[in-house]
RNA sequence: GCACCCGUAGCUUAGUGGUAGAGCAUUCGGUUUACAUCCGAAGGGUCGUCCGUUCGAGUCGGACCGGGUGCACCA
């Protein structure tokens, strides 16, 4: 009987069967090659808060070939799934998502809110397993982890204590990037710069002392000193003003005082190096509490720090009547009461500079002095000796870590070297709060100080604030309540308050190579798992993993992360490659987003043209580092590639099972003569075995380093034209049988005699003999068809692995052979 | 300002010392017999420019031009 499958790959038929099947088998798991060598790759869970894009699609293509890869290399392949909570990007996401329902988070506490971002994230969690394995994903569900489970809250809170006992981890009072629409400090990776034009309004302050008189004999107008900034609304905050100590032109002012304008106060003039005397006007407004280098500057020449802005982005009673209006309104009301005034020197409109912008929402961000918890990134633990960003530096230099592209290391050189202490307190709710704990009787004052607070922004309708400083300190940042006793630690001493800040996400998903496998391990936990027994000493057996892979725009956030808190924690690296991949970009290289309307959904496309297709188009033509590059057109390209796989299997096993050979028999199929070089091959037997011979040592070869889109095109390109074009199109002729010339199969007859002559030993136009050699190249042109067939197969299994497995089974019910799934089969030699 | 990357066919891009590749697009031809989600063929590149190293350079070095990115920052 002849085997017909249909005359087209569809997937939609075969895709969710065959994934549960070898979810099922237990394939997904590393015990599946119990004696193999192990190999482990840790996903990078994604945010459990909306549904997979073109960039998971990206890792999770690449990940699984991975896998895969070292799976049917009889490798022990564990690769390790995971969901991240995501903090302050879910917070963000579920504020939206009130917002649309005509809900605020107003009137909810911070326990509520919690459980329902909880139950919003569970719920995106689960539908995002779905959709990895719709992505074919073959990582062992038994063992995924989520940022928030216990046992991994537990390891990430032990890391944090051990950390501080260390000396690395400390509270301060400083400067921090405050989003005034979120309402919380970020660290400096969270603040983009964006250059913008905006008026330098050039500000008189009167020169209040009387030497001046000297002054006045040197320049023109001197009854005023005059300063240029691009904030006049926080003169209110003004302690200083600085000149440079070079600067001849106002030697004579140093030590004199000026008053502010608007309200006459008195504020003295200083030198300080910070200042460029060919700015501006050489001298400059110092304002501690609303910037940066203003406060390093009030340090040194110890002035106040005096607060005029508030955590909504007003300004405070300090600068009546101008209280309670916004930023910019402010501006641009001080402005006026400046020009009325006739303190207005000049306005130069046209001046660029940059400003700070929150990442996500955009808004200016506003520095702001206020307590946060910082790790120590260039400072020696003082019991463990470690210093993170010197250790991490020494293990890229030293090779125990590698990058793909290498072009990552001398960027991560260079941001390491450079690198400042990490904010890692986020006044949000979502997320793991802070091990610290404070004395109840001390911190009752704040408490009633921050619900007054909350009452306000309520009535004014502001919308953006979730303020969850209830406990520990205020949010007015300076004159934070003193809070005496502080305990960090996992279990608090009785009656003492938990700290309401919770940590930056990055803070455990920094940690999560080891955490995740820790978890599993129960090493630090209680909670054993009992779905995976097996797996009691996964941190042994797996850790370091083999290869991180992820976005290279997350290897400051992230992959420089792991690696400083893994050595840190396990004293080895946590990976020993990282593999980094690029932006998804469409086929004007433009970056994908909602706006622009040239969003691909993954899941879309790939119901429509295969995951498969969608899969391969997400390595052709792209490298590691590079961006990557995808279009519609691009996909349904690699569809019909997926189809032609299949109309060839079609070809294949029409071919070999039926007409003279029962299908029992073809299970004996097998290629004996490894040289190409038997009496009944022809040339385009032994043509096609010699190539494919060279394509299977070339794959490795890519594979090995990481070079998957060279492997993919060779066997695109191997298979297509090699196996298709000309093997196949001979194949035909061989496989004819022996036959009377007839008019209609001349061309057939002569092909044969054609490859008759080129064997001229065999051929001494006896009949019977031809008989004979017809047989044997019919019978050797089934092994070829077969043997070519299934081994490029299995090759392209770790790129496409529906596809392959769909004809695989098909081709097992006429080859018995064949391993029971592609996906255990050995890789072939 | 400091650093990094890129410039190859109309478009998107592989290729890192040995006679320029692919996909898409274009043009022409074919196709009852695995597949029109197909087959055959063609056109199209002085590999940004210049200089150098080498028997030999898209590939290594230098300079320049053009495009992009990261980090830091001046009121």
């Amino acid at each position: 009987m002849k085997k017909i499958i249909s005359k087209s790959w569809e997937p939609e038929k075969y895709e969710k069967k065959l994934y549960s099947t070898w979810e099922s088998k237990g394939y997904f798991k590393p015990e599946i090659n119990p004696e193999g060598e192990p190999y482990s790759i840790i996903m990078p869970p994604p945010n459990a808060n909306g549904s997979l894009h073109l960039g998971h699609a990206v890792f999770v293509t690449l990940e699984d070939i991975m896998t895969r890869y070292a799976r049917m290399q009889g490798k022990a392949a564990l690769w390790l799934p995971g969901a991240d909570h995501g903090g302050f990007e879910t917070q963000i996401v579920f504020e939206k998502k009130l917002e649309k329902e005509g809900k605020s988070r107003f009137g909810m506490d911070r326990n509520e809110l919690y459980r329902m971002m909880w139950d919003f994230s569970l719920e995106n969690k689960s539908g995002m397993e779905d959709q990895l394995r719709k992505l074919g994903a073959s990582c062992d569900w038994d063992r995924e982890k989520f940022t928030l489970d216990e046992d991994i809250v537990k390891i990430v809170n032990e890391t944090f204590v051990k950390l501080y006992n260390d000396g690395l981890v400390y509270q301060d009072l400083r400067p921090v990037n405050w989003c005034t629409k979120h309402q919380t400090s970020l660290s400096d990776l969270e603040v983009k710069y964006e250059e913008q034009t905006d008026p330098l309004y050039f500000v008189k302050y009167q020169i209040s002392n009387i030497k001046y008189q000297k002054y006045k004999s040197k320049i023109k107008n001197s009854e005023y000193l005059t300063i240029a900034t691009t904030r006049p609304e926080t003169i209110f905050g003004d302690t200083a003003i600085a000149v440079s100590p070079n600067d001849k032109r106002f030697a004579e002012l140093i030590g004199l005082s000026v008053k502010i304008p608007l309200t006459e106060i008195e504020i003295p003039v200083i030198a300080d190096k910070m200042v460029d005397p060919k700015f501006g006007t050489g001298a400059v407004k110092i304002t501690p509490a609303h910037d940066p280098n203003d406060f390093e500057a009030g340090k040194r020449h110890n002035l106040e720090i005096k607060e005029v802005i508030d955590q909504y982005g007003r300004l405070n009673e300090k600068a009546e009547p101008f209280a309670g209006l916004k930023i910019f309104e402010a501006r641009r009301q001080v402005v006026e009461a400046m020009k009325e005034k006739g303190i207005l020197e000049k306005v130069d409109e046209n001046y660029i500079h940059t400003v700070g912008k929150c990442y996500k929402c955009g808004a200016v961000i506003e520095p702001r002095v206020s307590k946060q918890w910082y790790i120590a990134v260039n400072k020696k633990g003082k019991k463990s000796g470690k210093i993170l960003a010197k250790d991490a530096l020494e293990a890229v230099k030293t090779g125990k870590i590698k990058f793909v592209s290498e072009k990552f290391e001398k960027i991560f050189y260079h941001w390491l070297t450079n690198i400042r202490d990490w904010n890692i307190s986020r006044q949000i709710v979502w997320g793991i709060r802070l091990p610290v704990w404070y004395r109840k009787s001390n911190i009752k004052d704040q408490i009633s100080n921050v619900k007054n607070a909350d009452q306000k922004s309520q009535n004014e309708n502001t919308k953006n604030a979730i303020s969850t400083r209830e406990v520990g300190f205020d949010s007015s940042g300076v004159g934070d309540g003193e809070v005496s006793e502080v305990y960090v630690g996992i279990n608090p001493p009785d009656g003492w308050i938990q700290e309401t800040d919770v940590f930056d996400a990055w803070f455990s998903s920094g940690q999560w190579p080891f955490a995740a496998l820790k978890a599993q391990s129960g090493l630090s936990s209680k909670v054993q798992k009992s779905k995976s027994p097996e797996s009691s000493d996964d941190y042994q057996k797996f850790y370091p993993t083999a290869v991180m892979e992820t976005g290279w725009d997350i290897l400051f956030f992230w992959v420089a992360r792991m690696i400083m808190l893994g050595l840190y924690e396990t004293s080895q690296v946590p990976f020993k490659t990282v593999y980094l991949h690029g932006l998804v970009r469409d086929k004007d290289r433009q970056k994908m987003s909602k706006s622009k309307g040239n969003v691909i959904d993954p899941l879309g496309v790939a119901e429509q043209y295969g995951t498969d297709a969608v899969r391969l188009a997400l390595v052709f033509g792209t490298s590691a580092g590079n961006d990557i590059v995808i279009s519609e057109e691009k996909i349904r390209g690699m569809r019909n590639f997926t189809n032609k796989i299949w109309n060839a299997s079609r070809f294949v096993l029409i071919n070999i099972s039926g007409g003279d050979i029962a299908a029992g028999e073809v299970g004996d199929i097998r290629i004996q003569n490894t040289e190409y070089s038997s009496e009944y091959l022809t040339e385009a037997d032994q043509q096609v075995l010699k190539v494919h011979k060279v394509i299977k040592s070339k794959v490795i070869k890519y594979l090995e380093n990481y070079q998957f889109s060279q492997a993919a095109e060779l066997l695109y390109d191997f298979f297509w034209h090699d196996f298709c074009d000309s093997y196949i199109e001979a194949s035909k002729q061989q496989l004819a049988p022996p036959r009377e010339s007839t008019k209609k199969d001349t061309k057939v007859q002569n092909y044969k005699s054609e490859i008759a002559t080129s064997q001229t030993t065999r051929h001494d136009g006896n009949n019977e003999t031809m008989r004979q050699w017809d047989n044997e190249v019919s019978e050797n042109t089934k092994k070829v068809l077969i043997k070519i067939l299934s081994e490029t197969l299995a090759m392209l299994h770790p790129f496409i692995p529906f596809v392959t497995e769909a004809v695989w089974q098909e081709l097992r019910e006429v080859y018995s052979e064949l391993k029971k799934s592609i996906m255990i089969s050995t890789w072939p030699k």
